[in-house]
DNA sequence: GGGTTAAACAAAGC
DNA sequence: TTGTTTAACCC
């Protein structure tokens, strides 16, 4: 669930409350959300020290240690994860997999049910992106590269989307919404749309994603005319009321409408 | 061989 | 329930 805006609510979030304050402990309840690091180093690099400032690349939350050898936390959350900020002990959350407790009592929680999020060290976001083979950030991407990353692919549009190597940041929900928006089918092969068409599904993609990280902070507030509240068992098109029909692209359940998202293929 | 896609996997709540 | 990894597939 966590795609770009709700990862780039939670790096505001992390701005928000995390910020230059002086880490007293920290304490990994699962281990297995570590990845390459253990709780002894994050131990090490983390305590006395303080976050400076926080980032976003794709569906990845960056926070740089200040001081000491400096570096940055990574934080990927997974199916289900957000991240809690907290006064009480007695009150953390449930499925808090990795605490972090700072000098003046507050508590940020790494909340993950399904364990599925990682948490791990690395020297910058840039040199992360590159280890992991992400391309550029949905949010940052221009308008050309867009159309040349997108150009040289033979795969349909929707996985075309959701590939992080490709362009990083988005995923099942929000593909469903772009591709909705720009009345493009999801298996359209992307290497036959026009120019066009392309600089659509840019712009569209860039008014989704800044929508819906405004509507994260307004409490799930999407527009009427979008796809997302309609998207589920005998959901029907927020323009006509068409029933929405489901495929399953790469295992996943996509929603589109028939009418407003012709197949080109034929 | 490289790009693409389907299948497998991770964990927990219902 | 979904993102990532792995295996199998296709020119």
């Amino acid at each position: 669930m966590p795609e770009l805006p709700d990862v780039e609510y939670y790096r505001i979030y992390l701005t928000a409350t995390a910020l230059h304050k002086t880490i007293a402990r920290v304490e990994v309840r699962a281990p297995r959300i570590l990845e390459g690091v253990t709780e002894r180093r994050l131990r090490s690099v983390l305590a006395g020290r303080a976050f400076q400032s926080a980032r976003r690349h794709g569906k990845y939350v960056f926070a740089a240690i200040e001081g000491g050898e400096g570096g940055w936390l990574v934080m990927h959350f997974g199916m289900t994860g957000r991240l809690s900020y907290f006064k009480d002990i007695g009150d953390d959350p449930k499925h808090d997999r990795f605490l972090i407790g700072f000098e003046n009592g507050y508590f940020l929680a790494f909340v993950n049910q399904r364990k599925f999020g990682h948490v791990a060290l690395a020297m910058s976001p840039e040199a992360f992106a590159e280890a992991k083979g992400l391309g550029p950030d949905a949010l940052s991407i221009g308008r050309e590269e867009f159309a040349v990353r997108l150009g040289e692919r033979r795969g349909g549009a929707k996985a075309t989307l959701m590939n992080q190597k490709v362009l990083a940041g988005i995923g099942n929900i929000y593909a469903d919404e772009i591709l909705f928006r720009a009345g493009v089918h999801p298996k359209t092969p992307v290497n036959t749309l026009d120019e066009e068409t392309l600089g659509t599904l840019h712009a569209v993609m860039g008014d989704v994603l800044h929508t819906a990280i405004a509507a994260k902070r307004r409490c799930e507030d999407f527009p009427g005319s979008y796809l997302l509240p309609h998207r589920h068992e005998g959901g029907v098109c927020p323009l006509d009321g068409t029933p929405l029909e489901t495929i399953t692209i790469s295992g996943r359940r996509t929603y589109f409408c028939p009418t407003h998202q012709s197949d080109e293929r034929e």
